[in-house]
DNA sequence: ACAAAAGTGTTTCCCATACACCCATGC
DNA sequence: GCATGGGTGTATGGGAAACACTTTTGT
């Protein structure tokens, strides 16, 4: 039993506690979230997400940060934040195991060079996974389709310079159902989370007007939709 | 260095655990936190939220609870959501603690008979509380704020059966400025979050028309307004 | 010229806010 | 009657979706 020794001046139990990224990103106009699998049980063969230990020197966040490294450079990942914590007691057959859960995004133009046991797969197509790591997996795309609609999150799944089509395209993939690019771009430009740069892109093989290019006017995280309803008097 | 046992089948370190809840409760008049003064170091006479240990039987929603029985009738919080887990190194002079918070919400027409060394307090005028107990409590502060606009979170903050005037002061307390209870009682209707019952409220003492009594459709937490934009086609 | 792709103008609709007006009660 | 508080009807406005139309390129 995991309890904290008497000499320990905080007397209440301790337990193991892991890490956990879902790192989701757009691969090939799919939504896919980044899995390794497992060579030993329990679970093996199944796919997992990635993660591991805290050190007694890190937070939760590096403790992540430390753990992608190894699978995905750590600069790739654009937006990284706390999902959720779970606590099922047999949630690891081999001992009671705290997990900590966090959603990370890569861009879409960014390809990572991963280790043979590491691959993308499809949300819409998950296979079965280890553990309590579907639970996980399903938390991180609610969360990201719901702040694709209040939020500049876009930002963290897009290169940094883009047409409004790839970036349809983008956000059709991650939302799941199709958008109209003319109206994706009206509602970004108010709300001045995209804007336009000075350069064009060239038209594809079959011709075509050329698209202007646009960009995210910020690259951190910020709310753009605060009060749906019930907003203060002005 | 807390580190499990070479024994131990899951080889990566643990650590004492705590679990903490954000009680949010409309008193008065004003968004109020519960809150018990410590009676030792560190910080004491500090305020701090109410939480503990986490037992090996059970789970961190369970052990909220717990605690939380000892504080409030269990029965009185009608809502409890995760909030957040933290880690920095140092959040407690001690030991190297982490700690999970959950929001929890109780109606404004319970008065839980608290300890003596419990009290509630209004968010808008905080002590100094202990440890990093002030990010918790403003995290679920905007949290309810939040979900008051797109969800129908707002049933565990009222009685089962209210007026629109009593509704609407409490949603004013809990947002933090006026809403007009004619447009509340549309959109809350619109979206089914309410309905009204049988029954009518008689007049104060000053006369007026008697008000008809509504009461929450649903009891649990349900999102009711999913996608403030970026809808999928119909 | 024609096809293809990008971008603009305009309409429509929904929904929330604002505000005027009507209703039911106590004194 | 009149004050007080509750409820309804209606106008206003903003923002997003839908769709027709124009612009700019390649072949």
């Amino acid at each position: 039993m995991p309890v904290a020794k008497k000499s320990d001046p905080v007397n209440i139990p301790s337990y193991p506690h892991e890490v956990l990224a879902v790192v989701l990103s757009v691969r090939d106009g799919h939504l896919c979230v980044l899995l390794w699998r497992r060579g030993q049980s329990p679970f093996r063969y199944r796919w997992a997400l990635p993660g591991g230990g805290v050190r007694p020197t890190e937070r939760l966040r590096e403790a992540i940060t430390g753990h992608l490294a190894a699978k995905v450079d750590v600069r790739d990942v654009a937006h990284l934040e706390q999902l959720a914590t779970h606590s099922a007691i047999d949630r690891d057959p081999r001992a009671r195991v705290l997990a900590t859960a966090y959603l990370g995004l890569v861009p879409s133009d960014v390809q990572p060079n991963l280790p043979d046991d590491t691959a993308w797969h499809r949300v819409d197509e998950l296979p079965r996974t280890a553990f309590d790591h579907h639970y996980f997996i399903d938390a991180a795309v609610a969360r990201l389709r719901a702040k694709l609609s209040y939020t500049n999150i876009g930002f963290a799944l897009a290169p940094v310079e883009f047409t409004i089509a790839e970036l349809r395209d983008l956000f059709s993939a991650a939302l799941g159902y199709e958008l109209s690019a003319t109206n994706l771009t009206r509602v970004l430009t108010r709300r001045q989370v995209i804007g336009p740069t000075e350069r064009t892109a060239r038209p594809g093989q079959s011709g075509g007007r050329p698209a202007a290019v646009y960009k995210f006017v910020a690259r951190e995280l910020t709310v753009t939709d605060p009060f749906a309803v019930l907003r203060p008097p002005r």
